[in-house]
DNA sequence: AGCACGCCGACT
DNA sequence: GTCGGCGTGCTC
């Protein structure tokens, strides 16, 4: 049989589908490279992975269209590890190969020339700014920079206008002559703000790293807040700069890291490239070209970023590779954080995984020797660390979910002119509205779930599915009498409790609703900085990156709430929030306090987390996932099933299971399948099955042949249903 | 995922 | 008698 392409074509499908190699080029040459195809009655997109023998008969196999790229716009190791994770994450290899490109590219168009627009200044404009024409005072400030350097489009955010209106008037009257120009010089060595010299620790940190910078190897850096990880990154990054290879840097979301951002700009200016979710389509597509080009020497990015093509990636950096946003939660779910290692382990670099608090996963493979741990043991500048305190709550009187004890040391902090941080993991006025009279309560009507009392918007809305109603327009209709009356504390009610408490205090409230509109979190930890804010009160969102350094309390309002969760991670999330807060708190000569408010003080939990550090909380954690069977003692991927019909997707995966029990190994446990914690979800009615197994390849095997049922299933098309694999929570 | 085919209920 | 409901199967 002859020869043909494995296309993977952009659709969710699991099968490669062949064509005829067009003439000309050597199909092997190919592999990597986009084609249009015909496919069913239309024409897709497609990228070749394989070339092979034809698995039907010549006669049925038609010619690829269009040959998009000339040549693979996927460098051979990225496609590999594309493939390889559509492999491991049981995901359709057209749709994770969706994921890999920008829009776009995606899309059929050809690479962004990695060209960008400048504007430099004509002789009439030279004229015009030396014989004083008189000029706008923004006007003269453009003309005159693109007098000297072209003036870049990527240059033009430091300005502290929009230039958009000034440009195009210098240029209609002939004074600016627009530009194409190359983005940055190749690899260079500029270097900006001076590099701080390395405490020992970090010193020895970096000679561990870049001794064997040659091999693939996983680094734990485990340092507390403070104790300069982020310097350590830097210097790493200079390393593989002046040896003129790239640096990957992954975070869990850009705004929370803009502290690090910030000093990788500082550091090494134009050579850093950003990659994250504000970046329209084409400066997406521009900076993927530039990466794949070897135009950048550094790229700093999210989640997606590491699928970004970087020509000699020299090493990987995933800054708090603890944090969950690696893990994507729909689609295509993947770990940025797993497959950057393997990514590291294809290329033969090293990879450093950088925490506070890191995951019980890396813990563990630290202990089995997988990974080798790089400690950063003290703080810098000789800071003093937090102390951390449980506040029995019991039978205490609560004013808007405060006590007297937690008001009383924030009225002595804010007597001394420091700030106060407040967490509370919950949006609204009250999570529960009920009638005092006839006892109904207010509840979602597409969810298992009550709705959340809004009073600034004068809502009551669902947190999952954000359906709700207006209580303007339909208020409360219960009974004849209704006596509307609330339980429990959300964000906005603390907000009002803490304007009667502490009149004249600046008290800024930040969690999704406040911060609706883009750029006002930035202002808002501007304003903190500042010190033009007291008392801070938010949601998680104020939990990661930003650094508060007049903050010296920080009160946990509900710490029970994450205690007593059901997710089999809760515990490690509550661990780990508790000392990523406390490090936050009283940095420099001031020492911080930590207050978590409890009715549970003897919870073996929080009292590992007060009474001693983190690897007392780690050999705790382990212990118990051991004893239950659960990861990283097992590997573990759950299925999960949703449908209009409450039966369907229990029945749907009873039968998977049914049909798979017989065929996997012993050792592969499943379990359920059990209505999801939330049954009822935006009008559907969910359910899972959990499959778990000592060895990965005995899970590996159990999925393949759960697919294999889920083909023959004759309810597949009737549910909705999905493979979890390293699921970050199992219902 | 699309898109066609195909076999049963309420309309001109 | 037809328009259209979505269950089923296919896409090289």
């Amino acid at each position: 049989m002859a020869r043909c392409l494995k296309v993977a074509v952009l659709a969710p499908m699991r099968q490669v589908f062949d064509y005829h190699a067009p003439a000309g080029p050597d199909a092997d040459e190919l592999i990597g490279c986009r084609v249009r195809v015909p496919f069913g009655k239309g024409s897709r997109l497609g990228v070749i992975v394989e070339v092979g023998e034809a698995s039907l008969s010549a006669e049925r196999i038609k010619n690829v269209t269009e040959l998009i790229d000339q040549t693979p716009l996927l460098p051979g190791s990225l496609l590999a590890l594309a493939l390889w994770a559509a492999d491991y994450y049981c995901h359709p290899p057209g749709e994770v190969l969706a994921a890999v490109f920008p829009l776009e590219l995606r899309r059929g168009e050809a690479p962004r020339e990695s060209l960008e627009d400048a504007w430099v200044a004509t002789a009439a404009g030279q004229q015009a700014l030396s014989n004083g024409t008189r000029l706008g005072v923004r006007q003269a400030h453009v003309l005159g920079l693109a007098a000297g350097e072209a003036l870049r489009a990527s240059g033009l955010s430091t300005l502290p206008f929009d230039a958009r209106r000034v440009l195009r008037e210098l240029t209609e009257r002939q004074w600016l002559c627009a530009v194409r120009v190359p983005p940055v010089a190749a690899i260079g060595t500029e270097s900006l703000e001076a590099f701080l010299d390395l405490n020992d620790a970090q010193a020895l940190a970096c000679a561990a790293v870049l001794e064997a910078a040659d091999r693939y190897r996983t680094y734990l850096l485990e340092g507390i807040t403070g104790s300069g990880k982020t310097e350590v990154y830097l210097h790493l990054a200079r390393a593989m700069q002046a040896g003129g290879r790239q640096t990957l840097v992954l975070i869990p979301e850009i705004g929370l890291s803009e502290q690090l951002v910030r000093r990788f700009q500082r550091r090494f200016g134009s050579q850093v490239a950003l990659l994250h979710s504000d970046l329209s389509d084409r400066e997406r597509a521009l900076v993927w070209e530039r990466c794949r080009v070897g135009e950048v020497a550094i790229l700093i990015g999210t989640r997606s970023a590491l699928w970004t093509p970087l020509s000699n990636l020299g090493l990987v950096i995933v800054d708090e590779e603890h944090d969950a946003s690696f893990k994507q939660q729909e689609g295509f779910r993947y770990s940025a954080r797993d497959i950057a290692v393997m990514r590291a382990r294809q290329d033969g670099i090293p990879v450093v995984l950088g925490s506070a608090t890191p995951s019980l996963e890396s813990e563990s493979n630290v202990r089995r020797g997988k990974y080798t741990r790089l400690r950063l043991p003290e703080r810098t500048a000789g800071a003093i660390p937090p102390v951390l305190r449980g506040l029995d709550v019991r039978s205490l009187p609560l004013t808007g979910g405060l006590s007297d004890a937690l008001c009383k040391a924030m009225d002595q902090v804010l007597t001394e002119g420091q700030q106060v941080l407040l967490f509370l993991n919950r949006r609204g006025y009250a999570p529960l509205v009920m009638c005092h009279a006839c006892g109904w309560i207010a509840r979602c009507e597409r969810c298992d779930a009550r709705l959340v009392l809004h009073r600034e918007s004068g809502r009551l809305s669902c947190h999952h599915c954000g359906a709700g109603r207006n209580l303007a327009r339909q208020p409360v209709t219960c009974c004849p009498q209704p006596m509307p009356m609330t339980l429990g504390v959300g964000t906005e009610q603390v907000e009002e409790a803490l304007n009667q408490r502490f009149p004249g205090r600046r008290i800024l409230r930040i969690d999704r609703d406040s911060m609706r509109r883009k750029g006002q979190f930035e202002a808002a930890c501007a304003a903190v900085l500042a010190g033009e804010v007291d008392i801070l009160l938010g949601t998680q969102m104020l939990a990661k990156g930003h650094d508060f350094p007049e903050v010296t309390l920080v009160g946990i309002v509900d710490a029970d709430s994450r205690l007593f969760a059901t997710d089999f991670r809760a515990a490690e999330r509550f661990a780990q929030l508790v000392i990523q807060v406390a490090g936050r708190a009283g940095r420099g000569s001031k020492p911080g306090l930590v207050l978590i408010q409890t009715h549970h003080p003897d919870h073996p939990v929080l009292r590992t987390v007060l009474e001693s550090d983190y690897p007392d909380f780690v050999a705790l954690g382990l212990a118990e996932r051991e004893a239950a069977g659960l990861p990283p003692f097992t590997a573990m991927a759950v299925i999960r099933a949703e449908a209009g019909q409450q039966a369907l997707p229990t029945e749907f995966l009873s039968g998977i299971r049914r049909a798979t029990k017989s065929l996997v190994a012993a050792e592969v446990r499943l379990a359920g399948p059990v209505p999801a914690t939330m049954e009822r979800r935006a009008g559907k009615f969910r359910a899972v099955l959990m499959v778990s197994a000592e060895r990965r390849g005995a899970l590996a095997d159990a999925l393949l042949k759960i697919l294999k049922a889920i083909e023959e299933s004759p309810l597949r098309h009737r549910v909705r249903w999905h493979i979890d694999v390293d699921p970050e929570e199992a219902g």
